[in-house]
RNA sequence: GCCCACAUAGCUCAGUAGGUAGAGCACUUCCUUGGUAAGGAAGAGGUCACCGGUUCAAAUCCGGUUGUGGGCUCCA
């Protein structure tokens, strides 16, 4: 018989006879490895197990312990899914798509005579099982699309109809399991036995092709895994996030609230969250000056007619707040940038005076769609911590790469990792090639200088000007969009900003518009997620409480209080004629990082003991040492 | 904005053949003076989100509005 070359990955080779399966390899190579692989890459196209090797050819085996696989067995997973609903719901349903996804796999459904609850997830599940446990095999098999196309509307299926009309290719790959058929490209497990654990999660509605213009869809949301206990561990770290729900621990932890009379997307900071706001605002503002940033402040509305001039009118006027006074129209600021040129025109420029580097907490008012609010992290009224940098073209790169440097030193202070994208000129942009190439550069090299990973989304950036962003990592593994820089050639023009160079002429200056935290709301709903409400002392709304044991210390409880607000501890008291425990586990629930106990054995020494939120317990100390203490640890972040 | 669901005391939630409301915690008062995550008793608290409709009668059924949740689309 033939024999074939196959390569593998490690640079070995395997001789087998044509036909051989890239199974049947992994079988040779080991039982283990076998059990675990669920699909294949054959000279870099991605397949099923199954796959005969009828050349010579590199070969990728697909193991489920990698992101790769798993999707491969999730998107089996999502067949077997709409395979269980179409045995339920018959000719009543119609399939269209069904992903993996991040955390899973949804499979989207149209149906005009039933809605999906939760309710029906027991039932689905337990044909899927039964679906499973027949351990059908998934069967491949390449038809032309005429005759696809006819097999699809013979079985009423007008969506998958249109995906091969539009796929508009000779032919179309189709899996079948039992006597259910799916279009799709594959690879598959080779049977459904091979599903170990899944679950459906939620249903939700979704538009057909993502386009908001055509049928609402019926998504099913659910996920699987290798085995139960991942699936077990997976449905724990769910668990986890609902509980640090920054939501719920707002309230819970009285930061703030929204209301229903005010309007939605409005906060409204309570006590404790305006404190929190305020130490991470003045904490910007040191950080700011210190990089050489000035400190500026615009106003909250602007004239309708310089919205206009700024193309803000024309391009997002839908989601802009407007007022009319004595027949002025106003526009409420809905980006900061706007009286940082002004600014910037007020006087004639120099080179010398570049750059300019205007900072502003600024408040702004995005009309949102309704749709879109979501606690603090999608709003109405917002604070971004807002800098436009103005400078000469020469001296982008440094600019850009202190600016990165500056979210680098801020995203290690909250203990976030991150990720950085480049997105650079779309098609549709304005600009000169010049001004991009260097813009573009400035960034790139700032990336590369960082020594940090990037992905770049080619033909991503806006329509003005490349830009950076950055994505976050929490404590959970999620994903959180904050900090961008962007270049912008568009303003500069339409405000005819110049300086004086150095040649005596007018030039046109740069300007880079850059965020660090973001929006200071949404931040703050990250960081509380992030700590799951207990924040670092430096942060903390109410770093220590005094908790009197009796009656009998409440006038040097009070004493201490008042010093230690004096000395500028966020110190609070919880003098109550309650039990010690009583009030020691509410300062608990509220995770105020010191609780300090004061008995009759404090009150005669003239000290405080201080209960850290850990449970531990500190020796006794002054009213002063303690201050000091947490002055210092403060400190460390200013 | 779209799809689906939801809206009862400050919070978490009960309250289905339509007959004007209940629990726990929190709150107030009293008793208790107790050393590290809930001491005891009593009391007060609701136009059942809002507007309209059906009905002898609506928290309950219907329509609209506002808000909330899960998604979709969007995020200058």
């Amino acid at each position: 018989m033939e024999q074939i070359k196959i390569k593998l990955p490690d640079g070995s080779h395997r001789e087998c006879a044509v036909g051989t399966s890239c199974l049947e390899i992994a079988q040779s190579i080991g039982a283990g490895l076998a059990r675990q692989t669920v699909a294949a890459r054959v000279d870099g196209t991605l397949c099923d197990v199954s796959t005969a090797l009828t050349d010579d050819a590199s070969l990728e085996l697909i193991t489920l312990d990698t992101a790769e696989g798993l999707s491969v067995y999730r998107h089996t997973v999502a067949h077997v899914m709409a395979h269980a609903v179409k045995d339920i719901y018959g000719d009543d349903v119609q399939v269209t798509i069904g992903p993996a996804v991040q955390n899973g796999f949804y499979y989207d459904f149209y149906c005009e005579n039933h809605v999906f609850t939760p309710d029906d997830f027991a039932a689905i599940e337990k044909r899927m099982q039964e679906i499973v446990k027949a351990d059908l095999p998934l069967e491949r098999s390449v038809v032309s699309s005429a005759e696809a196309i006819a097999l699809f509307k013979g079985m009423g299926e007008d969506f998958k109809v249109e995906l091969i009309e539009d796929l508009n290719v000779a032919t179309v790959s189709l899996y079948r399991e039992g006597d259910f058929v799916d279009l799709c490209r594959g690879p598959h497990l080779p049977s459904t036995g091979r599903i170990k654990a899944f679950k459906l999660t939620s249903v939700a509605g979704a538009y057909w092709r993502g386009d908001e213009k055509r049928q609402m869809l019926q998504r099913v949301y659910a996920t699987a895994f290798p085995d139960k206990k991942q699936l077990k561990s997976h449905l724990a770290h769910l668990e986890e996030a609902r509980k640090r729900d920054h939501r719920k621990l707002g309230r819970e932890l009285d930061l703030f609230s929204f209301s229903e009379e005010a309007g939605a997307g409005l906060v409204i900071w309570h006590p404790r969250g305006a404190m929190l706001r305020t130490v991470l605002e003045d904490f910007e503002r040191r950080e700011h000056l210190r990089r050489g940033y000035d400190i500026v402040q615009g106003p909250q509305i602007l004239r309708t007619d310089l919205w206009k001039t700024s193309g803000h009118y024309e391009n997002y006027r839908e989601n802009m707040y407007f007022t009319e006074v004595e027949g002025q129209s106003f526009g409420i600021k809905p980006m900061n940038c706007l009286a940082h040129m002004l600014i910037f025109k007020s006087k004639l420029r120099s080179y010398r005076d570049l750059p300019q580097r205007y900072f502003e907490l600024g408040t702004v008012h995005r009309h949102e769609k309704s749709g879109v609010l979501h606690g603090l992290t999608r709003v109405r009224g917002f604070t971004q911590d807002d800098a436009h940098i103005l400078c000469a073209p020469d001296q982008l790169d440094d600019e850009i790469k202190s600016v990165l440097k500056f979210v680098q030193d801020v995203m290690g202070i909250f203990g976030f990792e991150f990720e950085m994208e480049l997105s650079t000129r779309p098609e549709k942009s304005i600009g000169s090639d010049g001004d991009w190439q260097r813009a573009t550069n400035a960034l790139e090299s700032a990336l590369k200088d960082s020594g940090l990973p990037y992905d770049v989304n080619a033909g991503d950036g806006a329509f003005y000007g490349p830009k950076i962003d950055i994505k976050l990592k929490d404590a959970l593994d999620r994903y959180w969009q904050c900090a961008t820089i962007q270049c912008d050639f568009t303003l500069p023009e339409r405000f005819d900003l110049n300086y004086v160079g150095s040649d005596g002429e007018k030039h046109r200056p740069v300007m880079v518009h850059r965020v660090i935290l973001g929006s200071i709301e949404r931040f703050i709903g990250i960081l509380i997620e992030h700590y799951a409400g207990s924040f670092p002392l430096w942060i903390s709304p109410v770093q220590a409480i005094v908790i009197n044991v009796t009656d009998n210390q409440l006038d040097y409880a009070k004493q201490v209080t008042a010093k230690l607000r004096e000395a500028g501890v966020r110190v609070q008291s919880d003098l109550r004629n309650e039990k010690l425990g009583f009030k020691i586990r509410e300062a608990q629930m509220q995770k105020i990082p010191y609780m300090l106990v004061i008995g009759d054995k404090e009150m005669d020494e003239g000290t405080l003991t201080p209960r850290y939120r850990s449970g531990e317990n500190l020796s006794s100390m002054s009213t002063d040492q303690f201050s000091q203490f947490v002055l210092d640890e403060c400190k460390k972040y200013n």
